[in-house]
DNA sequence: AAACTCTCTAAAGCCACTTCAGGGTCAAGC
DNA sequence: GCTTGACCCTGAAGTGGCTTTAGAGAGTTT
């Protein structure tokens, strides 16, 4: 199967898998001798299923890493693998959270607006002029699910 | 008053504050003649302010760009800037949806794994080893909000 | 043979910063 | 007057997870 092909499959861009696979996200395909295409097998398809499969669950490079290593760790039991299961629903959750209060503020603010006048009178711009409550700002070492955009 | 009181008072770092002025989301401050260190008055502070709170609320570089600039337009309504709020709003609230639905699908792959044996039959392993429902991938441009950690 | 599609590589771009390297400035204490 | 340490400066590179661009070779269709 070439890489067109591949990521047709799993539903991802042929960028990505070659991306995947400089970054050794994924092991190196092998290539015809011809023309220096990537070709894959079954092996390299389930490898690809499982880092897409992650990545649809947000968990970061690192992670998928660390999953990858621990089920090589063969015959050992699967502790690591739940640790990290558990850390990334942790990261998920936290971030939710941090959402659903930033989403809070958001409505305060949209509400100063109920009435559009002119700019100068707006209250969503006099809200926006005086700093934030400190306590809105949730400790950022927790999650590396960010941003909101 | 110099960089590192106005980063101080603001809860940011002086690396920030020299960002965004070189990227123009704050105008370039007053330089002292002698040593051309950088020198904030009341105005200055009030323009980081804003955009401080604005990124507090997650909001994009563009989008405080697009406030300041219908800020600026003096008289007129302020129905665009309700607009980039409402916008705002949808995209942080689409990216709970999408986290929430993560966190649903990452508790029912832990859920596989409830007495932990070796990794070869971990169930969370064989979750991930098989690839994932499409429904789950939610159309990524409805919002910047992005990431989990 | 031309046109179109698929593949290749290396490098740059994206966002919102952060970090690094290599310096200059300034006030305090010896 | 000299050192120490805190602060300031610039420009470039690094972060993560890709995407985009540029330029070229290979394969298929007309």
């Amino acid at each position: 199967m070439k890489i067109g092909e591949l990521a047709k499959k799993l539903n991802c861009t042929v960028e990505t898998i070659r991306y995947y696979e400089k970054i050794g996200l994924i092991p190196a395909s092998i290539r015809d001798q011809n023309n220096n295409y990537r070709h894959y097998n079954q092996s390299h398809i389930e490898k690809l299923t499982f880092v897409r499969h992650c990545r649809a669950l947000a968990m970061s490079h690192e992670e998928i890493l660390e999953l990858q290593k621990a089920r090589a760790q063969s015959g050992q039991s699967c502790h690591e693998i739940d640790k990290v299961i558990d850390n990334h629903l942790l990261h998920v959750s936290s971030r939710i959270i941090e959402l659903q209060a930033l989403e809070e503020q958001l409505l305060a603010l949209r509400k100063q607006c109920l009435t559009p006048g002119s700019n100068e009178n707006c209250g969503i711009i006099q809200g926006l002029d005086t700093p934030l409550i400190e306590s809105l700002s949730i400790d950022k070492k927790v999650s590396h699910v960010t941003g909101s955009h």
